[in-house]
RNA sequence: GGGAGGGUAGCGAAGUGGCUAAACGCGGCUGACUGUAACUCAGUUCCUUAACGGUUCGGCAGUUCGAAUCUGCCCCCUCCCA
């Protein structure tokens, strides 16, 4: 299959610039960039599909250029509802530093930041080079400035677009960089490139969209209890982003399948057949967790996180042995409590419960559980002695929530 | 610059002097069911407590026995006109 069929299969296309993308992608060599602003310090999974695009590509002969925001960070780019808040200076500076590191080692990428082009234009310059180039109707007419009219947009955000425009055609100048690929939220944005591109440069350039990573309900992938399942596995342990694979859900698993794993198309067909005639079985949420879990952490963490995994869910923990208990508790976070405190006591102070009317509404409604038994007793003492092992004692909260806490 | 309408818990939204820690909806969390699901049902959702209690309705200062509700000043947001 050539790759324009295959991302076409993948349902990793959205828009496209261009009709002739389809023959350039498939027998040209291009070299493209993908974008991301610096607003955390770690990529998350809600990321990986558009990177995992990128080395698609360059399996296909491609040449991608992964750009960091550290301008466009500072300015916001303007989301559907509200402004966003400011970031400093300081933690751009230290996002990019973890990002730059994380992309590089995950992927193999080359990373530019856009900063370094961008901060030696002044107002005056930036005025008379680029605003010359932009009507104000035409930026107001783009969808995410005109979602925003009734809320307000501040003229920073409103400016996003601009800079944006400047970094695609500054690598197509600099790197001969044909091509952009992005978020379908993007889209707009890269249009405004495109279009710089050709009224400054007389040149066309081409992008293409993916269509955002969403649940069955439509609300956005890559969250579990609020929190982004990140690829650093230091905020993020692989087992927890087994978990958080392995619940996909049925209706959306074979997409996922196809977004975020390299499976073909025979192996993703297979499980989508037995997501219709065996469910209960959950093949396909399986093979989805162990593959990007792989991919991401290696074979050596995968098996780590099954072998949790099988413990959890399958064994009576007080029935293993020290070393798998050992490998159990190394997923999940660690807390330090002092020794001897109530059971409320240690929720809170571990930071497990925000407060201690919390903790005590979970152990009355029975959803902690302290190395393995049912505690509905607020005053249940958590001491060493009682610790599973080396002082550390195994807390689960509801189904599925496993927490080490330490004394 | 002028005029109008607003700011209530994570969000939306009631409440216009005491019975209000504040209805209702969404979201979140928990339990039962289940496939470590979905659906459904039940509980719970400011802090603290065994109970009492404490701090809240943009901010500050007042009126009052008593304020989210009344008054003054300030801050912020939206819309319309210029």
């Amino acid at each position: 299959m050539k790759i324009y069929d295959e991302l076409v299969w993948r349902g990793m296309i959205k828009d496209i610039s261009s009709p002739k993308l389809e023959d350039m992608l498939n027998n040209e060599s291009l070299t493209f960039y993908i974008g991301t602003d610096p607003t955390g310090d770690s990529l998350h999974i809600g990321h990986y599909s558009s990177f995992l695009i990128s080395k698609r590509l360059k399996m296909a002969g491609h040449n991608p250029i992964l750009l960091v925001g550290g301008a466009t960070g500072q300015v916001g780019d303007p989301k559907p509802t509200a402004e966003r808040a400011m970031i400093s200076k300081e933690e751009v500076a230290h996002n990019i530093e973890c990002l730059t590191k994380q992309a590089q080692e995950i992927f193999g990428f080359e990373v530019v930041n856009n900063y370094d082009w961008i901060k030696d234009i002044n107002v005056l310059d930036f005025l008379r080079d680029y605003g010359k180039y932009f009507n104000i109707n035409y930026m107001l007419s783009k969808d995410i400035v005109a979602r925003r009219l009734d809320e307000g947009i501040t003229f920073t955000e409103f400016s996003y677009m601009i800079l944006q425009a400047l970094d695609f055609m500054h690598l197509y100048e600099t790197r001969n960089c044909v091509m952009q690929v992005a978020g379908q939220d993007q889209w707009g944005n890269i249009t405004a490139g495109i279009e710089l591109i050709r009224k400054k440069l007389g040149k066309e350039a081409y992008a293409f969209t993916m269509p955002l990573v969403t649940k069955a309900d439509g609300t956005k992938f890559g969250k579990s209890e609020g929190k982004a399942i990140w690829l650093d596995k230091e905020k993020t342990s692989p087992y927890e982003m087994y978990q958080f694979l392995v619940n996909s859900e049925d209706a959306k698993v074979i997409d996922y399948l196809k977004t975020l794993t390299f499976l073909s198309k025979e192996e993703i067909e297979a499980l989508e057949e037995k997501v219709k005639t065996e469910p209960h079985k959950r093949e396909a949420q399986k093979a989805l967790a162990a593959e990007v879990v792989r991919d991401i952490h290696g074979e050596a963490e995968l098996q780590k996180a099954l072998k949790i995994t099988e413990v959890l869910f399958r064994g009576n923990i007080k029935e293993l042995a020290d070393d798998e208990i050992k490998a159990a508790m190394n997923g999940f976070e660690q807390k330090t409590v002092q020794d001897g405190v109530s059971l409320t006591e240690a929720l809170v102070e571990s930071g497990i419960a925000s407060s201690k009317r919390e903790a005590r509404e979970w152990i009355s409604q029975g959803s902690i559980q302290v190395n393995g038994e049912r505690i509905t007793d607020n005053e249940f003492i958590v001491s060493k002695e009682k610790a599973l092992i080396e002082n550390k004692t195994l807390i689960k909260r509801g189904k599925r929530n496993y927490y080490v806490i330490e004394q």
